[in-house]
DNA sequence: ATCCAAAAGATTGTGCACAATGAAGTTGCG
DNA sequence: CGCAACTTCATTGTGCACAATCTTTTGGAT
């Protein structure tokens, strides 16, 4: 790590360089599989929930169709899944994984275990930091509301809390 | 925050998410500057250090030539920067700030307080999530070593004395 | 019935990331 | 010296992110 600069002190250049950290572990695991890692969060969704919409694809993955569409064309393409209108309402389209995409479900379940066997994390490590990322992040999107700049301290002191829980 | 899945659970999910959604709020910001976030990253460096070479850049940033080159043509076409061959070895590029690059310097000055003034997080708060990020980077960065399976011990124990400190 | 606003996706364009490859310069070694 | 290995950066191609805009469909509201 060559950073003895400013950028050591940047939080948010650290969640950057942490993000694509993690992502290059995943990386040559999830080849093995012929997916990227977002291809692979959204599998992760689709097996759990099979035949989504795509805008409930996109809450909760916090990405809009722009991203979506033709990451979900690609999938397509490979042969992961189908994408279907829905009859009742036909604006809706519905994400159905295929039996290739059934099928990548059994490999896929060792990576997580492979990843934090990598990292060398314990479950509890990877869960705290699990639950301090996710307040962090949610302060920061509390800071992107119209309202933020009139309730200054709403998200703060949800993630200051859940730091103190470290101290 | 939709997430009442699978993804809740994975933490590199959460970096990834944190990591955009602190992008996001200094997005704005930088917009008035005229700059995208890995833009404002790298201006930060040459602000501290005038002329240095792409090479070092790409240490500091973690970024390789196929990320920099592109990213310090588009801050040169803006007026901000200078690339010159160094002399004495011309492979080197030397970047160089122009008048207008460090006439930035003092608008940009205000953005770390801006953006923990909208985050809401003391410099304290900041300071912790930042070494553990740090932390997290090493760890993982260490997992793809290729010596990573003869030490998987080695990284993974500074990690968790990381977070031990918290508890 | 008709028109209008909202919702759900798709499309276009820009800017990263990153792998793979290439080109130009430098160094070291026989 | 000659040249092969190495260093540094550029280029090409793919795949996200995200803003802006568009199309189609739906659900009213008159």
């Amino acid at each position: 790590m060559g950073d003895r600069t400013i950028l050591k002190h940047q939080v948010c250049f650290s969640l950057y360089a942490a993000s694509r950290a993690a992502t290059a572990v995943y990386r040559p695991l999830l080849a093995q599989l012929g997916l990227t890692y977002p291809q692979y969060l959204l599998m992760l969704l689709l097996w759990e929930r099979d035949g989504v919409s795509v805008k409930e694809l996109g809450e909760e993955l916090e990405l809009d169709s722009g991203t979506l569409s033709p990451l979900l064309k690609r999938l397509e393409a490979a042969g992961f899944l189908e994408r279907r209108r829905q009859l009742e309402d036909e604006r809706k389209l519905q994400v159905h994984l295929t039996a290739r995409g059934e099928e990548l479900r059994s490999q896929a379940e060792q990576i997580p275990q492979q990843i934090a066997r990598a990292a060398g994390l314990s479950a509890a490590d990877l869960a705290q930091l699990n639950e301090t990322l996710a307040k962090v992040t949610g302060a920061l999107h509390a800071a992107l509301t119209p309202n933020a700049a009139l309730t200054p301290n709403a998200a703060p002191n949800s993630l200051t809390a859940s730091m103190k829980e470290h101290s």
